[in-house]
DNA sequence: CCCTGATTCGC
DNA sequence: GCGAATCAGG
């Protein structure tokens, strides 16, 4: 692969967003994040400043780092993959027996669009503030497309699928969980309390 | 261990 | 110019 136009485009742009090396990488696919991370030098672009040198990207992202208060509100997380009520509430069972499938748990079928979640038990007994962590981090998130997920990457779905804005988590998972620690957390349920049904 | 970017240097 | 290897750090 050479860096044509298009790409070195598409390097600026990420770079300037903000993207890791290795994501640029494969995203543009067919180069190491070295070979970015060279090429982003050699362009001497290696600054992130957005001060004066960004003369051909202007898509600034107006989100340095403010103190957003994203409070539980929370009415509908789009996604729910698999909220699996998890017996012990330790994280000694693994539910997923398949090593080689890669495929996220969300599998199964597209819901018909018109009933986005059949099963919905007792659900929403998640913690206001776990809620409140998952909103804050998508905005964290890598945003990851379902090709660029790796078993160390949050396979939480964020978005609908049916439309473009769709994407992953992308942060890095917890222990052997296939979501990231905020993400563990409203997957994760563990029984609301000993009493719900005495079986 | 996983990840990040920075540098070097043979090609 | 390119990028693997390496370095330095989180």
């Amino acid at each position: 692969m050479s860096w044509t136009d298009e790409r070195v485009e598409l390097l600026r742009k990420m770079w300037n967003d903000g993207q890791s090396a290795s994501q640029i990488a494969k995203e543009l696919g067919g180069v190491t994040r070295n070979a970015v991370i060279g090429k982003v030098h050699r362009l001497g672009l290696s600054n992130r400043t957005g001060a004066e040198a960004v003369a051909a990207a202007e898509v600034e992202q107006p989100a340095p780092k403010p103190e957003p208060k994203p409070r539980p509100a929370a009415a509908q997380p789009a996604p729910r993959p698999e909220p699996e009520p998890d017996m012990t509430a330790e994280p000694d069972n693994e539910p997923a027996p398949e090593t080689k499938s890669t495929q996220p748990a969300l599998r199964g079928k597209i819901v018909p669009a018109g009933q986005p979640l059949p099963p919905q038990p007792s659900a929403n007994e998640i913690s206001p503030e776990a809620l409140a962590k998952v909103s804050e981090v998508e905005k964290k998130a890598k945003r990851l497309t379902l090709m660029e997920l790796t078993e160390r990457t949050c396979k939480w779905p964020v978005g609908d699928p049916a439309t473009e804005d769709f994407w992953f988590c992308g942060l890095p998972v917890k222990q052997g969980k296939p979501y990231c620690e905020a993400h563990v957390g409203v997957a994760f349920q563990p029984m609301s309390s000993r009493r719900d049904r005495r079986r």
